[in-house]
DNA sequence: ACATAAAGTGACTGACTAGTCAATCTTTTT
DNA sequence: AAAAAGATTGACTAGTCAGTCACTTTATGT
Protein backbone atom coordinates (compact mmCIF):
# COMPACT_ATOMS: atom_id res chain seq x y z
CA UNK A 1 0.00 0.00 0.00
CA UNK A 2 1.43 3.56 -0.69
CA UNK A 3 -1.59 4.99 1.41
CA UNK A 4 0.39 4.32 4.68
CA UNK A 5 3.22 6.07 3.49
CA UNK A 6 1.10 8.59 2.62
CA UNK A 7 -0.26 8.71 6.05
CA UNK A 8 3.09 8.58 7.69
CA UNK A 9 4.61 11.30 5.63
CA UNK A 10 1.47 13.58 6.52
CA UNK A 11 1.74 12.87 9.95
CA UNK A 12 5.65 13.35 9.86
CA UNK A 13 5.07 16.69 8.45
CA UNK A 14 2.50 17.48 10.95
CA UNK A 15 4.69 16.77 14.11
CA UNK A 16 7.67 18.42 12.65
CA UNK A 17 6.73 21.27 12.09
CA UNK A 18 5.12 22.08 15.37
CA UNK A 19 7.65 20.37 17.93
CA UNK A 20 10.83 20.57 15.26
CA UNK A 21 12.01 17.22 13.69
CA UNK A 22 14.72 16.69 16.56
CA UNK A 23 12.08 16.90 19.29
CA UNK A 24 9.87 14.34 17.53
CA UNK A 25 10.43 10.84 18.49
CA UNK A 26 9.35 7.83 15.67
CA UNK A 27 6.72 6.33 18.26
CA UNK A 28 4.87 9.66 17.58
CA UNK A 29 4.71 9.95 14.23
CA UNK A 30 3.59 6.41 13.97
CA UNK A 31 1.05 6.24 16.68
CA UNK A 32 -0.41 9.88 14.75
CA UNK A 33 -0.24 8.25 11.45
CA UNK A 34 -2.61 5.04 12.74
CA UNK A 35 0.21 2.61 12.00
CA UNK A 36 2.34 0.54 14.31
CA UNK A 37 5.74 1.43 15.81
CA UNK A 38 7.67 -0.97 13.43
CA UNK A 39 5.26 -0.85 10.57
CA UNK A 40 7.50 2.63 9.83
CA UNK A 41 10.60 1.29 9.71
CA UNK A 42 8.83 -0.53 6.59
CA UNK A 43 8.22 2.63 4.66
CA UNK A 44 11.40 4.33 5.76
CA UNK A 45 14.16 2.74 6.93
CA UNK A 46 15.76 5.03 9.10
CA UNK A 47 14.36 8.17 10.73
CA UNK A 48 16.92 10.04 8.33
CA UNK A 49 15.30 8.34 5.53
CA UNK A 50 11.84 9.42 6.44
CA UNK A 51 13.30 13.22 7.65
CA UNK A 52 14.97 13.34 3.73
CA UNK A 53 11.70 11.85 1.60
CA UNK A 54 9.56 14.82 4.29
CA UNK A 55 12.16 17.26 2.81
CA UNK A 56 11.55 15.97 -0.84
CA UNK A 57 7.43 15.41 -0.53
CA UNK A 58 7.41 19.10 0.34
CA UNK A 59 9.84 20.64 -2.45
CA UNK A 60 7.77 18.33 -4.67
CA UNK A 61 4.73 19.47 -3.34
CA UNK A 62 5.64 23.15 -3.73
CA UNK A 63 6.95 22.49 -7.52
CA UNK A 64 3.87 21.28 -8.70
CA UNK A 65 1.59 23.54 -7.13
CA UNK A 66 3.66 26.86 -8.49
CA UNK A 67 4.69 25.75 -11.92
CA UNK A 68 2.98 27.78 -14.76
CA UNK A 69 0.23 25.38 -16.25
CA UNK A 70 0.35 27.50 -19.35
CA UNK A 71 3.90 28.64 -19.66
CA UNK A 72 5.07 30.65 -22.63
CA UNK A 73 4.10 34.18 -22.68
CA UNK A 74 6.00 37.26 -21.54
CA UNK A 75 8.87 36.37 -19.30
CA UNK A 76 7.58 38.75 -17.04
CA UNK A 77 3.80 37.23 -16.79
CA UNK A 78 5.56 33.38 -16.26
CA UNK A 79 7.79 35.20 -12.98
CA UNK A 80 4.78 36.90 -12.12
CA UNK A 81 2.80 33.56 -12.18
CA UNK A 82 5.88 31.94 -10.21
CA UNK A 83 6.09 34.04 -7.68
CA UNK A 84 1.84 34.62 -7.07
CA UNK A 85 1.81 30.92 -6.72
CA UNK A 86 4.34 30.82 -4.06
CA UNK A 87 2.86 33.37 -1.72
CA UNK A 88 -0.24 31.59 -2.08
CA UNK A 89 1.66 28.07 -1.40
CA UNK A 90 2.93 29.34 2.04
CA UNK A 91 -0.04 31.19 2.82
CA UNK A 92 -2.09 28.62 2.11
CA UNK A 93 0.18 25.63 3.93
CA UNK A 94 1.52 27.29 6.92
CA UNK A 95 2.69 23.73 8.12
CA UNK A 96 4.64 22.85 4.99
CA UNK A 97 6.11 26.23 4.56
CA UNK A 98 7.19 26.26 8.49
CA UNK A 99 8.71 22.73 7.73
CA UNK A 100 10.81 23.89 4.67
CA UNK A 101 12.39 26.38 6.15
CA UNK A 102 13.23 24.27 9.50
CA UNK A 103 14.87 21.71 7.90
CA UNK A 104 16.71 24.09 5.19
CA UNK A 105 18.62 25.47 8.06
CA UNK A 106 18.74 22.61 10.57
CA UNK A 107 21.83 20.40 9.46
CA UNK A 108 19.25 17.54 9.28
CA UNK A 109 19.53 16.88 5.98
CA UNK A 110 21.37 14.75 4.16
CA UNK A 111 23.39 16.05 0.85
CA UNK A 112 22.06 13.20 -1.30
CA UNK A 113 18.74 15.09 0.11
CA UNK A 114 19.19 18.52 -0.84
CA UNK A 115 20.60 17.34 -4.23
CA UNK A 116 17.29 15.30 -4.90
CA UNK A 117 15.60 18.19 -3.71
CA UNK A 118 17.26 20.32 -5.94
CA UNK A 119 16.77 18.47 -9.29
CA UNK A 120 12.92 18.88 -8.67
CA UNK A 121 13.32 22.60 -9.27
CA UNK A 122 16.17 22.63 -12.15
CA UNK A 123 13.00 22.83 -14.69
CA UNK A 124 11.72 25.81 -13.03
CA UNK A 125 15.07 27.32 -12.11
CA UNK A 126 16.55 26.75 -16.01
CA UNK A 127 12.98 28.19 -17.64
CA UNK A 128 13.79 31.36 -15.13
CA UNK A 129 17.68 31.95 -15.52
CA UNK A 130 17.46 31.45 -19.48
CA UNK A 131 14.61 34.24 -19.39
CA UNK A 132 16.58 36.61 -16.70
CA UNK A 133 19.54 36.09 -19.57
CA UNK A 134 17.57 36.56 -22.80
CA UNK A 135 15.65 39.11 -22.34
CA UNK A 136 18.71 41.07 -20.43
CA UNK A 137 15.65 42.42 -18.76
CA UNK A 138 17.79 42.96 -15.90
CA UNK A 139 21.81 44.01 -14.85
CA UNK A 140 21.78 42.21 -12.19
CA UNK A 141 23.77 38.53 -12.43
CA UNK A 142 21.38 36.17 -12.40
CA UNK A 143 22.37 34.13 -9.32
CA UNK A 144 21.74 36.98 -7.41
CA UNK A 145 18.23 37.96 -8.78
CA UNK A 146 17.73 34.08 -7.47
CA UNK A 147 18.11 34.82 -4.31
CA UNK A 148 16.77 38.25 -4.37
CA UNK A 149 13.61 36.66 -5.83
CA UNK A 150 13.45 34.04 -2.59
CA UNK A 151 13.87 36.48 -0.47
CA UNK A 152 11.51 38.70 -1.06
CA UNK A 153 8.95 35.95 -1.54
CA UNK A 154 9.68 34.93 1.60
CA UNK A 155 9.48 38.14 3.21
CA UNK A 156 5.69 38.70 1.32
CA UNK A 157 4.73 35.45 3.03
CA UNK A 158 5.56 36.50 6.43
CA UNK A 159 4.09 39.96 5.93
CA UNK A 160 0.56 38.53 4.83
CA UNK A 161 0.81 36.08 7.64
CA UNK A 162 1.12 38.44 10.10
CA UNK A 163 -1.94 40.48 8.79
CA UNK A 164 -3.56 37.18 8.23
CA UNK A 165 -4.42 38.46 4.59
CA UNK A 166 -7.11 36.75 2.41
CA UNK A 167 -8.49 36.97 -1.18
CA UNK A 168 -8.47 40.40 -2.61
CA UNK A 169 -6.61 42.23 0.37
CA UNK A 170 -3.73 39.47 -0.11
CA UNK A 171 -3.87 39.73 -4.07
CA UNK A 172 -2.86 43.29 -3.60
CA UNK A 173 -0.34 42.39 -1.04
CA UNK A 174 1.29 40.54 -3.88
CA UNK A 175 1.07 42.70 -6.93
CA UNK A 176 2.49 45.18 -4.91
CA UNK A 177 5.32 42.87 -3.62
CA UNK A 178 5.98 41.89 -7.39
CA UNK A 179 6.23 45.54 -8.29
CA UNK A 180 8.81 46.17 -5.20
CA UNK A 181 10.74 43.78 -6.66
CA UNK A 182 10.60 44.15 -10.70
CA UNK A 183 11.34 48.31 -10.00
CA UNK A 184 14.52 47.22 -7.70
CA UNK A 185 15.79 44.49 -10.42
CA UNK A 186 15.62 46.91 -13.00
CA UNK A 187 17.83 49.16 -11.36
CA UNK B 1 34.94 33.38 36.52
CA UNK B 2 33.64 34.70 33.63
CA UNK B 3 35.99 33.16 31.32
CA UNK B 4 35.00 29.69 31.25
CA UNK B 5 31.06 30.92 30.63
CA UNK B 6 32.21 32.72 27.13
CA UNK B 7 34.27 29.78 26.59
CA UNK B 8 31.12 28.01 26.58
CA UNK B 9 29.22 29.84 25.12
CA UNK B 10 31.95 30.00 22.13
CA UNK B 11 32.61 25.99 22.05
CA UNK B 12 28.71 25.56 21.68
CA UNK B 13 28.47 28.02 18.91
CA UNK B 14 31.02 26.70 17.24
CA UNK B 15 29.50 22.72 17.50
CA UNK B 16 25.97 24.18 17.14
CA UNK B 17 26.78 25.61 14.34
CA UNK B 18 28.77 22.88 12.70
CA UNK B 19 26.56 20.19 13.75
CA UNK B 20 22.69 21.42 14.29
CA UNK B 21 22.22 22.13 18.33
CA UNK B 22 19.84 19.24 18.70
CA UNK B 23 22.79 16.63 17.43
CA UNK B 24 25.79 18.53 19.80
CA UNK B 25 25.76 16.72 23.37
CA UNK B 26 26.64 19.10 26.65
CA UNK B 27 29.09 16.65 27.30
CA UNK B 28 30.99 17.55 23.62
CA UNK B 29 30.22 21.45 24.34
CA UNK B 30 32.30 20.91 27.46
CA UNK B 31 34.87 18.93 26.41
CA UNK B 32 35.56 21.44 23.61
CA UNK B 33 35.73 24.33 26.09
CA UNK B 34 38.17 22.39 27.97
CA UNK B 35 36.15 22.19 31.25
CA UNK B 36 34.62 19.02 32.91
CA UNK B 37 31.00 17.98 31.99
CA UNK B 38 29.48 18.89 35.55
CA UNK B 39 31.28 22.62 35.09
CA UNK B 40 28.88 23.37 32.31
CA UNK B 41 25.75 23.06 34.72
CA UNK B 42 27.44 25.48 36.83
CA UNK B 43 27.06 27.97 34.47
CA UNK B 44 23.67 26.94 32.45
CA UNK B 45 21.29 25.26 34.59
CA UNK B 46 19.95 22.83 31.38
CA UNK B 47 20.96 22.65 27.53
CA UNK B 48 17.45 24.24 27.18
CA UNK B 49 18.91 27.76 28.86
CA UNK B 50 22.14 27.22 27.01
CA UNK B 51 20.58 27.27 23.82
CA UNK B 52 18.54 30.40 24.86
CA UNK B 53 21.90 32.23 25.92
CA UNK B 54 23.27 31.37 22.78
CA UNK B 55 21.00 32.61 21.04
CA UNK B 56 20.80 35.95 22.99
CA UNK B 57 24.59 36.18 22.69
CA UNK B 58 24.99 35.62 19.18
CA UNK B 59 21.91 38.75 19.10
CA UNK B 60 23.78 41.08 21.51
CA UNK B 61 27.36 40.21 18.83
CA UNK B 62 25.39 41.38 16.04
CA UNK B 63 23.80 44.07 17.63
CA UNK B 64 26.77 45.70 18.83
CA UNK B 65 28.25 45.15 15.39
CA UNK B 66 26.00 46.64 13.20
CA UNK B 67 24.17 49.94 15.30
CA UNK B 68 25.78 53.16 13.88
CA UNK B 69 28.46 54.72 16.18
CA UNK B 70 27.81 57.81 14.61
CA UNK B 71 23.72 58.27 14.65
CA UNK B 72 21.97 61.21 13.10
CA UNK B 73 22.89 61.93 9.67
CA UNK B 74 20.05 61.56 7.44
CA UNK B 75 17.67 58.84 7.73
CA UNK B 76 18.80 57.22 4.28
CA UNK B 77 22.77 57.45 5.15
CA UNK B 78 21.89 55.81 8.99
CA UNK B 79 19.70 52.85 7.12
CA UNK B 80 22.85 52.48 4.74
CA UNK B 81 25.09 52.00 7.39
CA UNK B 82 22.96 49.08 9.09
CA UNK B 83 22.59 47.81 6.07
CA UNK B 84 26.36 47.22 5.08
CA UNK B 85 27.48 46.13 8.82
CA UNK B 86 24.55 43.56 8.67
CA UNK B 87 26.29 41.83 5.73
CA UNK B 88 29.65 42.48 6.66
CA UNK B 89 28.73 40.86 9.92
CA UNK B 90 27.29 37.69 8.27
CA UNK B 91 30.37 37.79 5.71
CA UNK B 92 32.72 37.59 8.38
CA UNK B 93 31.36 35.34 11.12
CA UNK B 94 29.58 32.70 9.05
CA UNK B 95 29.22 30.21 12.24
CA UNK B 96 27.05 33.03 14.09
CA UNK B 97 25.24 33.87 11.05
CA UNK B 98 24.39 30.13 10.31
CA UNK B 99 23.57 29.31 13.93
CA UNK B 100 21.08 32.39 13.61
CA UNK B 101 19.27 31.00 11.07
CA UNK B 102 18.94 27.53 12.44
CA UNK B 103 17.59 28.68 15.83
CA UNK B 104 15.23 31.09 14.69
CA UNK B 105 13.41 28.15 12.70
CA UNK B 106 14.16 25.17 14.70
CA UNK B 107 11.93 25.55 17.40
CA UNK B 108 14.27 24.99 20.16
CA UNK B 109 13.76 28.42 21.36
CA UNK B 110 11.62 29.60 24.86
CA UNK B 111 9.55 32.15 24.10
CA UNK B 112 11.37 34.11 26.85
CA UNK B 113 14.69 33.57 24.41
CA UNK B 114 12.59 35.35 22.04
CA UNK B 115 11.29 38.51 23.51
CA UNK B 116 14.98 38.73 25.22
CA UNK B 117 16.29 39.07 21.82
CA UNK B 118 13.84 40.82 20.35
CA UNK B 119 14.53 43.62 23.17
CA UNK B 120 18.09 43.81 22.12
CA UNK B 121 16.93 45.30 19.15
CA UNK B 122 14.04 47.39 19.95
CA UNK B 123 16.22 50.46 19.94
CA UNK B 124 17.20 49.71 16.48
CA UNK B 125 13.92 49.31 15.05
CA UNK B 126 12.71 51.98 16.87
CA UNK B 127 15.10 54.34 15.51
CA UNK B 128 14.59 52.62 11.84
CA UNK B 129 11.01 52.60 12.10
CA UNK B 130 10.78 55.93 13.24
CA UNK B 131 12.75 57.38 10.14
CA UNK B 132 10.49 55.41 7.43
CA UNK B 133 7.25 57.17 9.10
CA UNK B 134 8.33 60.32 9.61
CA UNK B 135 10.42 60.96 6.05
CA UNK B 136 7.46 59.43 4.71
CA UNK B 137 9.71 58.51 2.23
CA UNK B 138 8.40 55.26 0.92
CA UNK B 139 4.69 54.38 0.39
CA UNK B 140 5.00 50.94 2.32
CA UNK B 141 3.79 49.41 5.42
CA UNK B 142 6.63 49.71 8.19
CA UNK B 143 5.91 46.19 9.11
CA UNK B 144 6.48 45.02 5.50
CA UNK B 145 9.72 47.18 4.81
CA UNK B 146 11.61 45.86 7.71
CA UNK B 147 10.72 42.26 6.31
CA UNK B 148 12.31 43.17 3.37
CA UNK B 149 15.45 44.92 4.87
CA UNK B 150 15.99 41.67 6.15
CA UNK B 151 15.35 39.46 3.20
CA UNK B 152 17.11 41.15 0.92
CA UNK B 153 20.21 41.97 3.22
CA UNK B 154 19.99 38.27 3.55
CA UNK B 155 19.91 37.33 -0.28
CA UNK B 156 22.94 39.61 -0.40
CA UNK B 157 24.91 37.74 2.64
CA UNK B 158 24.12 34.39 0.30
CA UNK B 159 25.14 35.89 -2.62
CA UNK B 160 28.47 37.37 -1.45
CA UNK B 161 29.55 34.11 0.28
CA UNK B 162 28.95 32.01 -3.19
CA UNK B 163 31.31 34.11 -4.82
CA UNK B 164 33.54 34.66 -1.83
CA UNK B 165 33.65 38.15 -1.98
CA UNK B 166 35.83 40.34 -0.42
CA UNK B 167 37.17 44.05 0.03
CA UNK B 168 35.93 46.53 -3.07
CA UNK B 169 34.12 43.36 -4.62
CA UNK B 170 32.10 43.05 -1.42
CA UNK B 171 31.71 46.73 -0.80
CA UNK B 172 30.74 47.15 -4.84
CA UNK B 173 28.14 44.38 -3.98
CA UNK B 174 26.94 45.80 -0.76
CA UNK B 175 25.95 49.05 -2.81
CA UNK B 176 23.97 47.83 -5.23
CA UNK B 177 22.46 45.79 -3.16
CA UNK B 178 20.95 48.44 -1.05
CA UNK B 179 20.61 50.37 -4.47
CA UNK B 180 17.98 47.74 -5.65
CA UNK B 181 16.36 47.79 -2.30
CA UNK B 182 16.09 51.59 -2.30
CA UNK B 183 14.48 51.84 -5.58
CA UNK B 184 12.14 48.95 -5.16
CA UNK B 185 10.84 50.50 -1.94
CA UNK B 186 10.55 53.46 -3.63
CA UNK B 187 7.84 52.54 -6.15
C1' DA C 1 -9.97 -24.41 1.02
C1' DC C 2 -5.28 -24.56 1.53
C1' DA C 3 -0.65 -22.85 1.06
C1' DT C 4 2.52 -19.36 0.43
C1' DA C 5 3.84 -14.74 0.50
C1' DA C 6 3.53 -10.13 2.07
C1' DA C 7 2.37 -6.62 5.33
C1' DG C 8 1.81 -5.22 9.90
C1' DT C 9 2.76 -5.41 14.89
C1' DG C 10 4.65 -3.98 19.46
C1' DA C 11 7.54 -5.61 23.20
C1' DC C 12 12.24 -5.37 23.63
C1' DT C 13 17.22 -3.72 23.62
C1' DG C 14 21.42 -1.35 23.14
C1' DA C 15 23.19 3.06 22.75
C1' DC C 16 23.09 7.61 24.08
C1' DT C 17 22.73 11.79 26.91
C1' DA C 18 20.92 15.50 30.23
C1' DG C 19 21.56 16.37 34.59
C1' DT C 20 23.29 14.99 39.65
C1' DC C 21 26.30 14.86 43.50
C1' DA C 22 29.87 13.43 46.63
C1' DA C 23 34.57 14.16 46.50
C1' DT C 24 38.56 17.08 45.31
C1' DC C 25 40.94 21.17 44.32
C1' DT C 26 41.42 26.35 44.53
C1' DT C 27 40.66 30.80 46.41
C1' DT C 28 39.50 33.93 50.01
C1' DT C 29 38.99 35.20 54.69
C1' DT C 30 40.41 35.51 59.40
C1' DA D 1 48.62 28.95 58.25
C1' DA D 2 44.27 27.19 59.31
C1' DA D 3 39.57 27.31 58.18
C1' DA D 4 35.75 28.38 55.48
C1' DA D 5 33.71 29.22 51.09
C1' DG D 6 33.55 28.53 46.43
C1' DA D 7 34.61 26.32 42.07
C1' DT D 8 35.54 22.16 39.48
C1' DT D 9 35.33 17.46 38.53
C1' DG D 10 33.74 13.07 36.26
C1' DA D 11 31.62 8.74 37.43
C1' DC D 12 27.03 7.69 37.78
C1' DT D 13 21.79 7.44 37.02
C1' DA D 14 17.39 7.60 35.13
C1' DG D 15 15.08 8.27 31.11
C1' DT D 16 14.56 8.34 26.16
C1' DC D 17 14.44 6.62 21.60
C1' DA D 18 15.95 4.46 17.02
C1' DG D 19 15.80 0.33 15.25
C1' DT D 20 15.01 -5.07 15.58
C1' DC D 21 12.64 -9.32 15.19
C1' DA D 22 9.73 -13.17 16.34
C1' DC D 23 5.13 -13.44 15.80
C1' DT D 24 0.30 -12.40 13.91
C1' DT D 25 -2.78 -10.90 10.48
C1' DT D 26 -4.03 -10.09 5.77
C1' DA D 27 -3.69 -10.79 0.82
C1' DT D 28 -2.69 -13.60 -3.22
C1' DG D 29 -2.35 -17.65 -5.99
C1' DT D 30 -3.64 -22.47 -7.05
Amino acid sequence: MNKKRAQILNAAIELFSLNGAWNTPTAKIAKHAGVANGTLFNYFSSKQILVDEVYIEIKKDLAEFIVPASLGKSFESNLRLLWHNYIIWGVRKPLHYNLLLQLRNSEMLSEEAKVKADEIFQGIMGILEKGMSDKKIVPLPIKYLSELIMAQTDAAINFAKLHQMEKEKLEEHIKRSFSVFWHGAKT
